[in-house]
DNA sequence: TCTGGGGTCCTAGGACCC
DNA sequence: TCTGGGGTCCTAGGACCC
């Protein structure tokens, strides 16, 4: 989602010569606010604020009307309401988000396959390969904004340029619905005036650390030696920082990469002590983090347990497996087991806890063939312990591989055929 | 009406090995 | 026999991004 106003001009950059500009960054403009304004047109021009429900809540997006009164993404919905109190709040809903994220995806996938996606709602394109057969990039992103819109009717906007970290702040700068070309001779000077949190990596805290060396500009940091820039933001990100405030970004576009970790995490409606409800939340979570391994096919050695106390301090407590599981009893003894040992370490702050999380680490391909269960009252469920399960149904139960299940692939009584249960 | 949930990457210290 | 240095794994925390 960009987080720009509405107030940047749109660029009309098909007469610029893009030929050096061979990657393109495609966002979509306000993505979970536009694809709830599709139902509900009469809202367009009213600030909308997508959030959930709870006292807790933060925004999740803003639409452009909304932005005008300084809401942003991840501040607090009480904070939203107070800087624009008539703003309509509406619920997310992340089914349709992945729906329309995948015909947009779609689209891009059949401009090139050269497609690496970021999130939900954006994604890099390297088009030098379409050049021949669809145009310039500038043409190529005008053909791409035009399928968007014809095909989903959301707007997106388009940044072109020799990088990928140029290219995002290009499509950031031509937000909303705009298109914008920076050729490679004009890379300098369209970064250097930019303010450092423009770069990336530099959030809050890296930005203070700049300014206090009276760093303000990215032509600051392409202008500083980079040992001082290791010593004010570390070894790895000062030569980082400088390697992009020069406009060198070697990275290539890389369609799909590995997952590296699997989590969940809950932050309760009210500050939680009874130690029984962080046991039950933790079940859940050990269980649909290991559904997850298993429909990925995949195994972790490493669990971690996070709380969130009152306070907001929060801590993490890992520990690494000599077996690799995919199991979501195995990850729940181990949570539990972390966490029932936590009181020595954090006396008085076992109680009020804010959040719980579990989270799974070390991923590797592999893992046995769990097993769906035929439940007469609920229908094929995920079999976790196959056994287990087995004995308290025996003579009831149907076991199919679980993979199926996940997949969607198993419907109906494997007895008596029959419509599938209504979803609850 | 204080601060979500999904992630990635980096740092730093200690253990351990050579 | 008072003490090096490199490499890797593990753990905890924090910054950052969408």
């Amino acid at each position: 989602m960009g987080r720009q106003d509405g107030s940047t001009r749109q660029v009309s950059a098909v007469s610029v010569d893009s030929s050096s500009a061979t990657i393109l960054h495609v966002d979509l403009d306000a993505f979970f606010a536009s694809v709830e304004l599709l139902d509900r047109p009469e809202l367009a021009d009213v600030p909308v604020v997508v959030a959930g429900n709870s006292a807790r809540s933060v925004v999740t997006a803003a639409n452009y009307p909304a932005r005008k009164f300084g809401v942003r993404s991840a501040i607090p919905l009480g904070q939203a309401l107070r800087l624009c109190p008539h703003a309509v709040v509406l619920e997310p809903h992340f089914e349709k988000y992945r729906h329309y994220s995948q015909l947009v995806m779609a689209i891009f996938d059949d401009v090139t396959p050269t497609v690496e996606r970021l999130g939900i709602d954006e994604a890099f394109l390297d088009v030098a390969g379409a050049r021949g057969l669809l145009g310039s990039p500038a043409e190529i992103g005008e053909l791409l904004r035009r399928r968007v819109q014809a095909e989903t009717r959301l707007t997106c906007s388009v940044g072109a340029a020799a990088t990928k970290f140029v290219a995002k702040l290009a499509s950031g700068r031509a937000k909303p619905d705009g298109l914008l070309v920076v050729p490679l001779d004009e890379t300098l000077s369209f970064l250097h005036p930019l303010p450092v949190s423009a770069l990336w990596g530099v959030g809050a805290a890296t930005e203070d650390a700049l300014r206090r060396r009276g760093l303000k500009t990215i032509g600051d940091i392409a202008a500083t030696p980079i040992a001082q820039l290791r010593r004010a933001v570390g070894e790895a990100s000062g030569l980082k920082l400088h390697e992009l405030a020069n406009g060198i970004d070697p990275r290539a576009v890389t369609p799909g990469s590995e997952e590296k970790s699997v989590g969940h995490e809950v932050t309760f409606e009210t500050d939680v002590t009874d130690p029984e409800v962080l046991r039950r939340e933790l079940l859940r979570q050990a269980n649909a983090v290991a559904v997850r391994l298993r429909t990925a096919g995949l195994v972790a050695r490493t669990v971690v347990l996070k709380l969130r106390y009152a306070d907001f301090t929060t801590i993490t407590r890992s520990r690494t497996l000599a077996e690799s599981t995919d199991l979501g009893r195995r990850i729940f003894e181990e949570v539990r087991s972390i966490y029932d040992a936590l009181g020595e370490d954090a006396p008085g702050q076992r109680d009020a806890v804010r959040l719980i999380g579990v989270r799974a680490e070390q991923l590797a391909p592999g893992g046995g063939q769990p097993l769906a269960l035929w439940d007469a009252d609920e229908g094929w469920r995920d079999a976790e312990d196959t056994m287990d399960a087995v004995s308290a149904r025996f003579g009831r139960g149907v076991l199919k591989p679980a993979s199926l299940l996940h997949q969607g692939e198993l419907r109906g009584d494997p007895r008596t055929p029959r419509p599938s249960r209504p979803e609850r």
